[in-house]
DNA sequence: CGTGGTGTTGATTACTTTCAAGATGTGTGG
DNA sequence: CCACACATCTTGAAAGTAATCAACACCACG
């Protein structure tokens, strides 16, 4: 990523915000961070204590094991919060997916934030049980479509369907390989229930067939 | 379950308690509910708004797909508390695995309870994140390792592990079948690395070889 | 117009599930 | 206290699903 790019990002910090920055009493407002496609925002075992909120991008958060395995626990999008830990430190890593606003709000030692931070973790503890449902029930098929309505619907619940995120990534979210994934596009393809605008983009056609399938 | 099991159940009140009851401050303090081995406790979609503090037992949350497919989400022992949500509904459903004795905090409409809920949030969703990992990336011996290191933890670190669930159980905590489970305790009995003291209680003889498995 | 990264497709392998039978354990009633 | 019955658990053989290994196609970028 160069200059050209970097200017690209420069000029969507003037326009129109998909989502007004929550105003987190207690907290520090800091100006927008910049990040950069595949660049890291936190990572294991580091300081916590800020909270993030994206203006726009998309962001990983995941866990690695020893070997290299990932397992991606949540994507955020525009509009949503995360960073928010149990403990002192961060027990996952953060990271840009594509080019990403972050709004970063550094929290007072000693602020009670736990008024505006229950509903954000008492959101994200269903989404997680949720998908514990999806890794330890269902199949691929299952899997993807699960995905794909869920994606769709915090995009608004059109037809037409942005996935910022690679193939690869989808994989170590849904616990299955690039390989699975990109076969099981490919089959609901053939069955119609989908069509891929690009490589990163898809229109649902048929919604129904989708969720007898995600549940 | 008929009078004799329910007069021992009354009888384990009397007990000294494992673990004291928190003051939920703005909760109104019940008395200990008594729940029978395989009792609901609440269901999915009914209203929600209580706390539940394990005093004994052991009790499971879970859902379930249209076919009967379950994933438990969690399981909660003594000392642990449960029940909180969030919205107005419960989104899963939680049973006395074993005869549970369980204290019920109802909160006041209105409360706020956000200063006492966020930690137990915030440890809730860690534990499920790390749970994902687990279902996502690991293979069945390294699940089962990842179980037992985690109930022995819970326990205060011993030898001795009592497991209050059944294989089935396990199996639906960890998305394998209850075949699966069973042959994954075979092999690590025949290596050497756990023993069965009964069905429901091992010993854990090869720590750090669990803890290579379930890393 | 080449080059590296990303995605797709095919063949084979490996792991877990499924189906089936038998063993073990627990609780009940004689 | 023993015997029977049901539930739970274990083990084996066959089948199915996803992973792995490998080659190729596509796209974005320089």
């Amino acid at each position: 990523m160069h200059a050209q790019a970097a200017a690209k990002i420069e000029l969507q910090s003037y326009l129109p915000r998909q989502s007004p920055s929550p105003a987190f009493e207690g907290a520090t407002l800091n100006p927008v961070s910049f990040f950069h496609a595949g660049t890291e925002i936190y990572a294991q075992g580091e300081k916590a204590g800020a909270l993030y909120h994206v203006e726009f991008g998309a962001v990983r958060i995941y866990r690695l094991l020893a070997d290299g395995r990932r397992q991606i626990s949540a994507f955020h999008l525009a509009g949503e919060t995360f960073g928010f830990e149990a403990d002192a430190t961060h027990h996952f890593f953060a990271e840009a997916i594509n080019a990403t606003g972050v709004r970063v709000f550094r929290v007072a030692p000693g602020t009670d934030m736990s008024r505006q931070l229950l509903p954000l973790a008492l959101k994200g503890l269903t989404r997680a049980q949720e998908h514990l449902l999806v890794l330890g029930r269902q199949n691929a098929i299952e899997r993807v479509a699960a995905f794909l309505l869920d994606m769709c619907e915090r995009q608004g619940g059109l037809r037409q369907v942005d996935l910022p995120m690679s193939r690869n990534d989808i994989g170590d979210y849904l616990g299955l390989t690039i390989e699975t994934v990109s076969r099981v596009f490919t089959r609901l393809k053939e069955k119609g229930v989908i069509r891929l605008l690009s490589l990163r983009s898809i229109e649902i056609l048929k919604r129904e067939a989708l969720l007898a399938m995600g549940e």
